[in-house]
DNA sequence: TATTGTTATACTCTATAACTATA
DNA sequence: TATAGTTATAGAGTATAACAATA
């Protein structure tokens, strides 16, 4: 094993939370904030198994749906700067998730390609994190489970419609 | 003016985002991180007027609602380290918005105090933020935004219940 | 000159460890 | 010995700038 990823965080000192403060306990972005980190909070360790984290699995989803890309592609789709897509990339290589090779039409570029071991862990890490989502979404009934899904999906992806 | 607060971030290089990948476009992970990405897009530039952000809003109105307040206590109340608080209360010390006194009981300790002055930023960043939600929940009909408000409230906030 | 990938570097956020002063 | 606050420091994470190879 190697990596120790975002090992330990929110730490700060003692217990286990009590009430939030009334004042901050309806404002969107705390309650934004604490969904957040109660989601990781399921997902990280579930995921660790696979020495994998969520910024990680995307990029190995996405190599897996849009075939071998650029890293260049890559980070354009995931909206993360080049060199931080170099780290991850190196990241998924060292642990034989993926292989950079020159692309021989364009020297300049690296084709990333997914491999057969990165295939395999892509689909265990993916039903990990499905069961992440349920055990999230778990205090709301299945309805509620699915309005919630909708609603957020229309918030957070929002058609940036300027002007026509 | 002083501090570039979390000044720019969110860069990476170029443009506007196009559709998000469809492996990603519905997975919690993602969803969560957007809306709270798009809602800072909003709250952010909505405070920097007064200098502050979304964290020291929350220490602010915290005192504002819960007293002076030993600096032990209020990093209790927000779940954030003992020494995270000490650079917050000072933020807030250098605006002018809060003071520290010592305690005369327990000489150890600092009373926090909000200032006249800090508290009417309060009031006004306060408002500030409501438009700020307004904004990010237009995408919703009037009761949309309440079912995303409750069902999110129940997420973010889980009471811990362990055995009995 | 522009672009892909890379390295070096810097900056932000936040935690741990160690110190001061009180108790 | 323990606690409140503080400082120094280190570790993630991620950005900008500069460089090599290629176009």
């Amino acid at each position: 094993m190697v990596v120790p990823l975002r090992a330990a965080s929110q730490h700060q000192s003692g217990g286990d939370a009590a009430a939030p403060p009334a004042v901050l306990a309806d404002r969107m972005g705390f309650l934004l904030k604490h969904a957040q980190l109660r989601y990781q909070a399921i997902q990280q360790p579930a995921l660790a198994p696979f020495d994998l984290d969520g910024r990680l699995l995307a990029v190995l989803a996405l190599m897996a749906t849009e075939g071998p890309a650029l890293q260049a592609r890559l980070s354009e789709r995931l909206q993360v700067d080049r060199t931080t897509m170099v780290a991850l990339v190196d990241a998924l290589e060292h642990r034989g998730l993926v292989e950079r090779k020159r692309d021989p039409l364009d020297r300049r570029g690296h084709q990333v390609t997914i491999t057969k071991k990165g295939g395999n862990v892509l689909q265990q890490a993916l039903a990990v994190t499905d069961a992440a989502e349920r055990d999230f979404l778990d205090p709301l009934s299945r309805d509620e489970q699915h309005q919630f899904r909708a609603l957020l999906a229309r918030l957070a992806v929002v058609a940036d419609r300027r002007s026509s």
